[in-house]
DNA sequence: GGATGAAGGTGGCATAGACCAATGGGGCCG
DNA sequence: CGGCCCCATTGGTCTATGCCACCTTCATCC
């Protein structure tokens, strides 16, 4: 499928696609020899192993489990994706959300957070962390800075249970209008990790989100990061030298970039988050 | 603004952390001392001590040079996040698109992609890697996977130049109307580093586009992976309980996920793809 | 019979040491 | 003087080994 322009072939890429084949003879959920039995069977040191074994556990192929061992990573992930049939099959229901606080405190802005919300840095805002769950396992973990002034009285009750942007509306008079958002791709650290129930450094999406309201003022600043091997985007996309709806000048779909010099192609998207359906 | 709950304090984390001290104490571009000289000094072993600069790495803080030496990283990672105000700076231009042809091939489909074009395995597809590059410098690895009996002398040319949608539709009489993709975050494997120039394990995103023609016959399969620390995605979204464009049922918003009970709220979204500016 | 605890297996962390491969400079030879 | 080669240095890979923490199991004891 893919070329090295290396010669080399490093002993613990050998090791890694001999636990790669059993695996892929073996069902999600099922166990795999221990690190020392396939160091004997394979020839090599143990520390090799696990950097081939870690290989697998970064792509979500493989979990490990202290004390227990090794197994086949709960249904489809990231590397091998989405092996069903994508179209169409995504409607797949998301799943029941919950949300659990981490932290809900009210600080000074600072810096860059008063600079993303256009407010003094020595003003106040409600800070929320919270861990989001779908179906009771985590998903991602959400950073929310809101100015403090438009949300007094804002409980944990309405951070906890339904939707915060219903609650800003009906009990704040607050009427969010839209927001620009930007996703990268990055990698878990330890303590992200342990919330997020998944190894240290897993991919993950990163979202930044500004919202503002009817009058074009910033009212949140919102910083959240989902879980890579459960969640996934989809968009349908209409392509074709016709529809052309939105000219965002200068711009190209994600994933299709524009001819060499000229611009502009796709347009119309439907775009949303999808959880993988995994065990 | 985050807790450890765990007591133990790993070794390979004191030196982290004590390298990251060198790291911030230089400017980028400096060298750091060498591997051997840094066991020395932290007392620890030269494994331990690698993995803990692999961290430091693998979140582009550090760079490696084989014969050379380790050096402080040239500005902004991923995980320094968007610093720039991302709102409304992000029409900055694209630069300039180019292709470099990795392999142009003609092939059996295999199970996998056979099945995603919903064609026999043994029936023949045109297998295209790519390179994509941005004022010259890498920023994906496309993988094209066309039915060969629609694309009969596709030539090297129109894959190294201009729109290949418009080349399909011009020269081939393919008209493609929509496509079905998903984003998932993923990190890079040896050999996509070296393609794209960047660490082993750094972030990326995966595409995967399944395109139709105007019958709603599949054409091609694509299967891209983006630089993290470049490409980033923009979302425009409006919300509020006005809008209803297209009400996917069941669906949200990527990063806004629903009420914990209740589904659906946000709508219309303008998405592109944006090149982070600076190296 | 059910709780308890020791034993053995498993992954997690760390060590010391060896050799390979790329780099760059300094010395040797033409 | 110039080009070439050798070598010290640096990162890259791998081995062999030990100890610890965690989990499961099973025999034991109450």
């Amino acid at each position: 499928m893919d070329a090295d322009s290396s010669g080399t072939v490093l002993k613990r890429e050998r090791a890694r696609d001999a636990v790669l084949e059993l695996i892929e003879s073996r069902r999600p959920g099922d166990a795999i020899p221990s690190e020392r039995a396939l160091c004997a069977t394979l020839g090599v040191s143990r520390p090799t192993l696990r950097a081939a074994i870690d290989e697998l556990v970064a792509v979500g192929l493989l979990v490990r489990e202290h004390g227990r061992g090794m197994f086949v990573a709960p249904a489809k992930i990231t590397q091998e994706l989405v092996s069903a049939d994508l179209a169409l099959t995504l409607p797949q229901a998301a799943g029941a959300w919950s949300s659990r606080l981490l932290e809900f405190t009210t600080l000074q802005a600072g810096a860059r957070v008063g600079r993303k919300l256009r407010m003094s840095p020595a003003a106040e805002i409600v800070y929320v962390a919270r861990l989001r769950l779908v179906d009771g396992a985590p998903m991602a973990i959400e950073h929310l800075h809101i100015r403090a002034e438009l949300v007094p009285g804002l409980s944990a009750q309405e951070l906890e249970h339904g939707d915060l942007y219903e609650h800003l509306r009906e009990r704040h008079d607050v009427h969010v209008h839209e927001a620009v958002q930007a996703i990268e791709p990055t990698v878990v650290t330890r303590a992200e990790a342990r919330l997020l129930d998944v190894p240290e450094l897993s991919p993950a999406l990163l979202f930044e989100r500004l919202t503002s309201d009817t009058t074009g003022c910033p009212v949140e600043y919102v910083h959240s990061l989902y879980r890579g091997d459960r969640y996934r985007i989809v968009s349908r996309l209409a392509l074709g030298p016709a529809a052309a709806v939105e000219p965002v000048e200068g711009g190209h779909h994600p994933g299709i970039p524009p001819g060499d010099f000229a611009q502009g192609d796709p347009i119309t998207s439907s775009t949303r988050g999808d959880i993988q359906s995994g065990d």
